[in-house]
DNA sequence: TTGAAAATCCAAAACGTTTTGAATAACTAA
DNA sequence: TTAGTTATTCAAAACGTTTTGGATTTTCAA
């Protein structure tokens, strides 16, 4: 309730110099310094963080865009970085804000919403596409973001991302030392960025190995996973071991296989991205790699700082080498 | 980048006349109504939040604090809410921003830093504690708020709550008419309000049905459901099954007994209450009862929305009865 | 033609900060 | 003492809206 006008007038100073000693700026004397952080605590005083936004040009604010289809709630991956965002931006003095935006022809308007209304300092893009219109037009007004992937752009950007290619390199030279040699990949639909560098990891090691490479594509969900799982199921040659993706289409693998009476990991080995908590309680439990989501959230939100703070976009990147978590839902083929 | 100024050199109007074109006030002409919007989406005009909101003295956000440890990213039960909560207030041109606060003495800060920072114009309230320091703070101050959750207020307030009680009888019944007889209820810290209506449910059913009641308070979570089921399980006279208050207490639970050699469902029954994506997708998947939290979300934000439209908080609360999902984890006790 | 009413428009104030450009007071070196 | 610093303080402008209180023009009935 108490603004700079009520707290001047009551301790005989200017406004001026109440929030120049609020701020802690070296041109106020020590004495009254104390007298105003005195006053500004009893009235307990707050700015008003609507006059600061306009006078300062800068809103303090992060804002995050979730790439959700309406209604649900999905992509529990990008809402488990939440928390971890929010509070180093907190520690800074920055509010996260969510907005809901389906991906398709009105997803932009979300972002011009954003940029033009001045709504925030900074956007976290998630999500992201080889060809990424978002980012193009982020570029293109010079807004400041960061993203969570890599994308196709002209200029350098920070983003986090974790080294999927190798990672899935490394499943297939695993998955061959126990003895697959008929290892499918289900891949997420190409548009992801994520889905070809992973299915590139696959490929590249697949024939290294001189093992031939089958792949499926379609969505990277449950559904999506359960389908290729079929469909890779039912065909002849069946794989003994499925490298998936992302967890959900792992889940939806699982789902595909049990539905076939076929036993995970005796007669198949099923293997996931992501780390999201489900995998560890499903049945089998899931092997899956992990790009650490409570680091990455912080990261995120330290690289969104650093470029608030003017830094290099380009200094600021990160590939992160992954974690494999080996659970139950694989196994070496038996001889 | 344009601001009313620009547009009304532009046009040779006045500033007065294009915010009042743009805001559909009547006293402006047609003619120079259409002349202005033209003008605006051609020069793309946004008007900049932070003036209108210093203006205004409405902030267009509403606030969601979390109340997770730090670090975790925790109770995937609230999270899940954002996504149609942030859909629903978007509708009405509201952000939904986020707020990570750890429960404990500073908890309060966070809500006063908020409120006298007037960084929000409402406030959602989850996880309600049944003495709780939250809504009585947002009470005194008349902060326009709704919980997730019932409370003990003087005042009334808006909430939506499930009805647990009811539900928690009704499943004691459930157990009961497939010959289970010895029911052990895990309760969560009775500090919140929701454990003392799953645990009076459960209670009253069990009397009703002339059996002993058998209660373990532990935290809310998969370690204190492992540790109280642990002690049912060890003590004599072993329970058949297991009511838990949480899913994530479930979800403990199951580990318990899978660590004794315990079979579920065949030796113990165990029933959840949440139906997180996680419950679906344990060994065996879980039983367990929902408040459904995509209609949940958009109801808090109706509720919200009916607040800051003055409507009277009473009239909005909602209390519905809960979906029962029978999945897995439970069984009759064989004869 | 006239007066009143309605329709349009506008200048200026206000919201509560931060920042600019000076003014005053206190101190230092000569 | 005097001029030159340095340390404090302040009045006023500015941020971009919305809203208040009039002013001007147009319309209409008499």
């Amino acid at each position: 309730m108490p603004s700079l006008r009520t707290l001047s007038n009551h301790l005989g100073l200017s406004i001026t110099t109440v929030s120049r000693a609020l701020d802690g700026y070296p041109e106020v004397a020590q004495a009254t310094r104390e007298r105003v952080h005195a006053a500004a605590l009893a009235a307990g005083y707050r700015p008003n963080s609507a006059a600061r936004r306009l006078r300062k040009g800068s809103t303090e604010v992060v804002t995050l865009i979730l790439p959700g289809e309406p209604g649900h709630f999905n992509e529990p991956l990008y809402i488990e970085l939440l928390a971890p965002i929010g509070e180093r931006l907190a520690q800074d003095g920055y509010d996260l804000t969510l907005i809901a935006a389906p991906p398709g022809p009105d997803e932009l308007k979300t972002y011009r919403r954003v940029v033009d209304g001045r709504r925030a300092d900074a956007l976290i893009v998630v999500r992201t596409r080889r060809d990424d219109a978002r980012v193009a037009y982020l570029d293109s007004v010079d807004f400041p973001f960061v993203t969570m992937g890599r994308t196709q752009s002209a200029k350098p950007y920070a983003f986090v991302d974790g080294d999927s290619e190798t990672a899935f390199g490394q499943a297939v030279v695993w998955l061959r030392d126990r003895g697959h040699a008929r290892i499918a990949h289900l891949a997420a639909p190409s548009a992801f960025t994520f889905s070809g560098l992973r299915r590139r990891g696959y490929e590249t090691a697949m024939c290294a190995a001189g093992l031939l490479p089958h792949i499926i594509e379609d969505a990277a969900n449950e559904d999506g996973g359960r389908r290729a799982a079929g469909l890779v199921l039912d065909g002849r040659g069946r794989p003994t071991a499925l490298l998936c993706a992302t967890d959900r289409m792992a889940i939806g693998a699982l789902a595909a296989a049990r539905a076939r009476g076929i036993h995970v990991p005796e007669q198949l080995s099923v293997i996931g991205h992501d780390n999201l908590p489900m995998g560890a309680f499903s049945d089998p439990a899931l092997t899956t790699m992990e790009l650490p989501i409570a680091e990455t959230g912080r990261l995120l939100a330290e690289m969104v700082l650093g470029r608030l703070a003017g830094k290099d976009p380009a200094t600021l990147s990160v590939i992160r080498p992954l974690n494999f978590i080996e659970r139950g839902s694989t196994a070496p083929v038996p001889d």
